[in-house]
DNA sequence: AGCACGCCGACT
DNA sequence: GTCGGCGTGCTC
């Protein structure tokens, strides 16, 4: 017979592996608190929020503390949740705790209490009511008008954006009341737009069909070309999902998570969408997350982290655009949203449905494998036919801010037949780079890159800033050359800055959008900017942040500049990232019954990525790609590890990797390394990696498990900064 | 990771 | 004579 248990083991926030032993708080038994259940505890000089993650007798010359407090009565990770991120932890080598912390909510892992799921409404108060026949015409004349009836905040996020400026003035004036609302008054909600039938074409129909047939777990790669209507089978499938009484899961990328997306889902579903993504503030995003985690939020659409919902009624988990990088957090806890979405949903004994036009390696492997269940879609909807792509060999042509002028007279003839223009730039911060124009002095980051090698500062706010794109470090442009003093300075290559304005000078009439992160840091500025341009001719000049989204009618000619790079980097993922980036910009020519015309500008026409991507599309590419990788024994045929190390010194990093790889042996892995990153300086600190490789997954995970306790006991450990990326995305 | 403790340099 | 630099050590 076991002893009842007189304290209990907690999970904390600290980057160590392993449980520390509390007693319940004054007048609790120990056996009575829950596992996944939050509890704060007094930690060294300072009180954490903590996971009770089991029970126990106190050890041995350790005099247990009594915890402060336990938040709540119930637990907050439970089920299969708590499984799921016990495995996570197990997978990438990291604490318990950290992981457990990582998937609450910024206000929950902080110990807030837990907010109000209850959904409400606003209606006209009886002084409304009376007002309203008299109001002027205005913003919230028009929101009253819809107040007359009971609408949730759920609906007037979705039909009337914007809501709630005019609804505080109605407040004010005591003119509007506010209504818990019980969950299926709003799902019954009148004035809801009823869902439209959902037709389907007969190849989404039979991919439909493979996934309603489904009982249980099963992965499917939905491999749909653009415009192909992937979103309508996510939809079809989310649909019966709801008729049967159980959750949906949506991840999407980054900036996947539009409005305009959101509102489609709710108007298509006829149910509450809650939203998770970055825009939402800490409260929102408790909200969201607890809701579903009491069954009360059905569908769920968010980004990365919305990976970590508690599903108690899961029917089926979503991952659109699979491969997009953002789904791969690159700091703090390293997941993979989508391999964990997939670690979910067999957990959870439901479908996951892979979408995307340019899957990643690994899913087409895993389809190919049969893993997956492989479901294309060729057909393009509405006709539209797919666009010409062409390559524009620029080698000794005179260049324009990167343009040639073949590229500059097809951009003079699309906009002369009156359509729209993308010009595509591969990557932010190539070039424009500040020079001297009589002794050739350029401006370095000081900070950054190596003696032989430093690395550029490009040239920003209107030439006036410099900035470092590898540490973010700013100053502004001198006003002589700090070598000889000539006024000659000036800014070479093209970033999309120096891009716009030379289109600007060469089509003055033609209005002219940069869309990057400096200028448009928010979403809907990218809405606003496109609304402004409507369907008139004009040209959009950009960066990654245009691959996708907003469709645009009128857009005949893509012309893409800076490919270069992308073919011959270091990475072995470059490859595939720029073959997706291309095809994702190409889908964006030519939709409906206007052709679209992609130019590609290259030092390089003969490269085989090219030359087999216009041949064959995509699925040739990967063909390709995935021999290569076979070949150099890369992922998907090898499972990698990166351990990265970096000082403010070279020496410690390449001694503690050094280490790390006599720690490992013979372990039967296969190690690179330690060598300096190829970026080795970063914000001043030295960076060095270590390259684990295995073509057994069991393998490599076995070698990490023996060696990541005893990289934690070294003494050096504690001097430098390091961390261990199970499946890093990148090799640098 | 924090945070305290501890032991050596430039300030009121 | 103190304030404060960050090296070292610990956290139930």
């Amino acid at each position: 017979m076991q002893a009842p248990p007189t304290v209990l083991r907690v999970a904390l926030p600290v980057p160590l592996q392993r449980l520390f032993d509390y007693l319940p708080p004054p007048g609790v038994q120990a056996a009575s608190v829950a596992i996944g259940q939050r509890i704060l505890v007094p930690f060294a000089a300072r009180e954490l929020v903590g996971i009770v993650s089991g029970h126990g007798q106190a050890e041995a010359g350790i005099e247990p503390k009594p915890a402060l407090a336990l938040p709540e009565g119930e637990p907050l990770l439970q089920g299969e949740l708590l499984a799921s991120l016990h495995w996570l932890a197990g997978y990438l080598h990291a604490p318990l705790g950290e992981v457990l912390a990582g998937a609450l909510p910024a206000a929950l892992r902080r110990g807030e209490p837990l907010p109000d799921t209850a959904v409400h409404g606003w209606r006209l108060s009886e002084a409304g009511r009376t007002a309203l026949p008299a109001m002027r015409a205005g913003k919230p004349q028009a929101l009253a008008t819809l107040l007359a009836g009971i609408r949730d905040e759920d609906w007037l996020d979705g039909e009337a954006p914007g809501w709630r400026a005019p609804l505080r003035a109605l407040r004010e004036r005591g003119l509007v009341e506010r209504i818990a609302l019980a969950m299926d008054t709003q799902a019954t909600e009148p004035g809801r737009i009823p869902p439209a039938a959902i037709s389907l074409n007969a190849e989404q129909r039979s991919a439909s069909d493979a996934i309603r047939a489904v009982d249980g777990f099963a992965a499917f790669l939905l491999d749909g070309v653009t415009g192909s209507g992937k979103t309508e089978v996510y939809l079809d499938a989310i649909a019966d999902c709801i008729a049967r009484g159980r959750q949906a899961l949506v991840l999407v990328p980054e900036i996947g998570l539009t409005p305009q997306a959101l509102a489609r889902f709710r108007a298509r579903l006829g149910v509450p969408v809650h939203a998770l993504h970055s825009g939402l503030n800490d409260g929102e995003r408790a909200r969201a997350w607890l809701a579903a985690a009491r069954g009360q939020a059905r569908v769920i659409v968010g980004t990365r982290s919305a990976v970590f919902v508690p599903l108690p009624e899961a029917g089926v988990i979503v991952v659109d655009e699979e491969h997009d990088g953002s789904y791969k957090q690159f700091d703090g806890i390293r997941y993979h949203a989508r391999d964990f979405a997939i670690v979910r949903a067999r957990a959870l004994g439901v479908p996951v449905v892979l979408g995307s036009a340019t899957p990643s390696l690994e899913s087409l492997h895993n389809a190919q494998s049969g893993r997956y269940a492989h479901l294309r879609l060729r057909q393009r909807a509405g006709e539209a036919k797919p666009p010409a792509v062409r390559v524009l060999d620029v080698r000794k042509q005179p260049l324009q801010a990167g343009l040639s002028n073949a590229a500059l007279d097809a951009i003079r003839a699309a906009l002369g037949a009156g359509g729209q223009v993308l010009v595509f730039k591969n990557r932010r911060g190539y070039a424009p780079v500040l020079l001297c124009h009589d002794c050739g002095w350029s401006a370095h980051c000081t900070r950054c890159g190596t003696p032989d090698k430093p690395s550029a500062m490009t040239v920003h706010g209107g030439g006036r800033r410099l900035q470092c794109h590898h540490c973010g470090h700013r100053r502004a442009v001198p006003l002589a050359c700090p070598d000889c003093a000539s006024l000659a300075l000036q800014a070479q290559g093209a970033g999309t800055e120096r891009i716009e304005e030379v289109l600007k000078e060469r089509f003055p009439d033609a209005p002219v959008l940069r869309i990057d992160r400096g200028s448009s840091q928010r979403r809907d500025a990218i809405e606003r900017h496109f609304a402004e341009l409507g369907s008139k001719p004009g040209i959009l000049v950009g960066t990654q942040m245009l691959a996708k989204g907003h469709d645009l009618p009128n857009l005949t000619l893509v012309v893409v500049v800076g490919v270069d790079e992308g073919l011959f980097s270091a990475d072995f993922r470059s490859g595939e990232k720029l073959a997706q980036l291309l095809i994702q910009v190409a889908g964006r020519a030519g939709r409906a019954d206007k052709p679209g015309t992609v130019l590609v500008q290259t030092h390089h026409p003969a490269h085989p990525l090219l030359l087999t991507l216009i041949a064959g599309g995509y699925h040739a590419f990967a063909e390709g790609e995935l021999a290569l990788r076979e070949a150099a024994d890369f992922p998907p045929f090898a499972h990698l590890a990166l351990l990265r190390a970096e000082a403010k010194h070279a020496d410690p990093p390449m001694q503690f990797l050094q280490r790390a790889k006599d720690l490992l042996g013979d372990a039967g892995i296969e190690i690179a390394g330690p060598l300096p990153a190829p970026m080795p300086r970063r914000a001043g600190y030295l960076r060095a990696q270590l390259i684990l490789a295995a073509s057994e997954r069991r393998r490599l995970h076995a070698a990490l498990d023996a060696l990541m306790p005893r990289l934690q006991a070294m003494p050096e450990a504690r001097k430098l900064r390091w961390s261990l990326d199970v499946d890093p995305a990148e090799l640098y």
